[in-house]
DNA sequence: CACATAAGTGAACACTTGTACACATCAGGT
DNA sequence: ACCTGATGTGTACAAGTGTTCACTTATGTG
């Protein structure tokens, strides 16, 4: 979904297709649409409607249907941000195996699928110092549930028991930042190349090692 | 520098001023102008030099005068957000005494500095995700200039000495990221409401702590 | 089938935008 | 004293912007 078709129809002015228009075709497009020009290079707060419904190969007018301005728009990527966020912490849980790798390979999941949806995380990157406030608590309140969820499969594994309640919270928000944060990192270097999205996932590794070490210590210091 | 004057002549056409506009002037209102805007929510992407020569109360031409574009600008304020955090590193070594309260007292004067140069820190958390490649990787280096310099005091402070020089790197380079994560909190409360300001304070203290905790226990898990 | 509704279209509006040009003013060096 | 450059100003224009309006078309429910 959301790939970037090439205005599969010409400039045609009547909907000729005998394939009937699948109801909610036009809002896809334009959502695909913003992401695509945030892939692009732009930023999503220096969108205008015209620019988008021009990617999108639809008339200016037909935003309005689907959406109450730019803003609304981001909004419900916001929501369809949710929906990738949680694939990934499902594809997560079913692969991660081996408790020792665990952080590696979490990572190294996080990085497969921030390079597979690109525009999408390059959007909440964006987002997180935005212009819409809306636009801005929603992808914070997806990262705090994030958190919540990995505090939640820490526990199930029986990690860091040693750790009260809201100390965990601590430090699942802590990872959950520190890979937002490596976000940019990974986002700033070219998709393909591979060398340089390597050494991102190692640091990032490394930083979440460092924060789990701390984390497994906590206990001596709170006092 | 940079206090937002409400345009103190007029809209005189000419200049009959007999006090002499200081060379730069113009220049440093316009910088001053997009700071002033960004602070009030708008985001630095989506400024446009007419905007911005509004602002400050010029007409739209001079802004070629000195700057290129916008971007250049930006640039042109990234280099000023190195002489602010230089600012702030100088009053952190001066004020932080003893040892045992170093990371609240740092992170005390890193929030008092945020508050205080508030545009600032907020061009800065937009730049790191913004549109014009230059200006990210200024941000991105300041931050690393910031990290080579904390680790350097930590050194000189006899500090984590256990810690090889790329560990230490690698910490302080955490270190600096999570407390621009912090930033992205502070900035989205409202500069006056103490109680919330606090609580971002606490929070990142304790991240800082943790992290630190972390590179104490390092050597250990190096293996 | 008829009809209300959702979805798409093009033309038009009043503004705003970036940029170019020609001109005015002043500072400083020779 | 005079020129040169830097700086600031007003005007102008073509292009792009958000939004409204009236119109068509297809869908699904009674």
């Amino acid at each position: 979904m959301y790939t970037c078709e090439p205005d599969k129809r010409g400039t045609g002015k009547q909907m000729t297709d005998k394939q009937r228009r699948r109801p909610g075709e036009t809002r896809e497009k334009l959502m695909s649409a913003a992401l695509d020009l945030v892939g692009k290079g732009r930023h999503f707060a220096s969108l205008g409607i015209r620019e988008i419904t021009r990617q999108a190969g639809v008339v200016p007018t037909s935003f309005y249907r689907h959406f109450r301005s730019v803003d609304d728009l981001g909004l419900q990527l916001v929501d369809e941000l949710g929906l990738v966020l949680r694939r990934m912490m499902r594809e997560a849980r079913a692969n991660v195996l081996q408790a020792d790798k665990l952080i590696e390979e979490s990572v190294a999941i996080f990085v497969a699928h921030a390079q597979a949806n690109r525009s999408f995380f390059l959007f909440m990157a964006q987002g997180l110092a935005g212009e819409s406030r809306a636009v801005q608590e929603g992808i914070r309140s997806e990262m705090r549930f994030f958190a919540s969820e990995l505090a939640n499969d820490l526990r199930r594994l029986r990690l860091m028991e040693h750790l009260s309640d809201t100390d965990l919270d601590l430090t699942c928000d802590l990872v959950v930042r520190t890979v937002a944060f490596s976000l940019t990192d990974l986002l700033s270097v070219s998709a393909d190349d591979d060398y340089q999205v390597g050494q991102v996932r190692k640091r990032t590794t490394r930083f979440l090692q460092m924060v789990f070490v701390g984390a497994a210590h906590w206990n001596s210091r709170s006092a």
